[in-house]
DNA sequence: TTGGAAAGTCAACAAGGCTGACATAAACTG
DNA sequence: CAGTTTATGTCAGCCTTGTTGACTTTCCAA
């Protein structure tokens, strides 16, 4: 709202931003710190489970699309398979997600939460919509709309893909 | 600006957001992915030293307060004087990083970026910078203080004190 | 039908978290 | 001054989660 002076020669309504560093220092910080205490909850729970970051974003994914395969998994969290297979794998072993072999291609597995995965996402997921729903509700509804807007345009132009598809990349 | 219907019940400008959990899940993704795009460069560029993450984030906030001291990096970090401590020596080793015996107090030690770890830093900050700036001038202005708004409710009230800390807690 | 690509698995290694124990020096306190 | 606390560093060992390389099974197309 301040500097709006040489703004408006982009066509759309950007403002040509004058941006100090300092200001640009504080943003990196502020993602920093932001995203500590945006995982500080889940990570608690996860801890009492044994499991770590590795495996909330496992079953975050799934529980969002259920049935996806395991290489659009890999294409979400840009890990290796081998990474993501041994996550996968103790999931599997304890019993939080399901493995079925593909009926058309028999190569590929479809993964799925059981009902105790099911039971860890939810505590998981409800830990940290909390924190999101106080933040968002401090900061007031145009707050929110600026800070989706900035991290859409921070993410890698391929992931927007996987941010905006409302689920099931799958099949 | 959408539904305000409920508002003005709590004092401050705060609206009662209905939010749902898919708004949520939607804000959610968007931190998880916009970490990734904001942590991308620098990490391409970690990679070429062979450091990783934990190198860049000290070599960041001892830029930031020069002369700082292990304790205040290790409370600003959240890790492990040991975790911290490995990094460090290496730093110190690969001469980025100077660290000085206090004056008033001998036990402890200020560190100090080189000539070769400030060029490091002003190459990853740089880096990250530009991913930062970019975002900021296609969000707008408004969406700049949004984003702010709310990373600063979602991170543990502890750590608002280094954030907004303009540096220096050192000495 | 055969050769390559694709999906997934196994083995081994590295970074960087962690805990616990311990050493040293300096500072503080009664 | 003796004893305790504080700041830092180090060693050993463990865990999670990333990596690469080699391998199997399955599918598909030439």
């Amino acid at each position: 709202m301040a500097d709006r002076n040489a703004a408006n020669l982009m066509g759309r309504g950007e403002s040509l931003l004058f941006l100090t560093d300092d200001q640009l220092r504080r943003g990196i910080e502020a993602m920093f710190f932001a995203y500590r205490g945006f995982t500080a909850d889940p990570d608690r729970i996860l801890q009492e489970y044994g499991y770590g970051r590795a495996h909330h974003r496992a079953i975050h994914f799934i529980n969002r699309s259920p049935g996806t395969t395991v290489n659009n998994l890999l294409s979400i969290l840009g890990v290796t398979k081998q990474s993501l297979n041994r996550v996968l794998r103790t999931l599997v072993e304890d019993g939080l997600v399901d493995s079925r072999v593909g009926t058309r291609d028999k190569r590929e597995r479809h993964l799925y939460l059981t009902e105790k995965g099911a039971g860890l996402e939810r505590a998981l997921s409800e830990a940290q919509r909390n924190r999101m729903r106080d933040a968002f509700r401090a900061a007031g509804p145009e707050a929110v709309a600026g800070f989706r807007a900035v991290l859409e345009q921070m993410m890698d132009p391929d992931m927007k893909r996987h941010y905006l598809d409302g689920g099931d990349s799958s099949r």
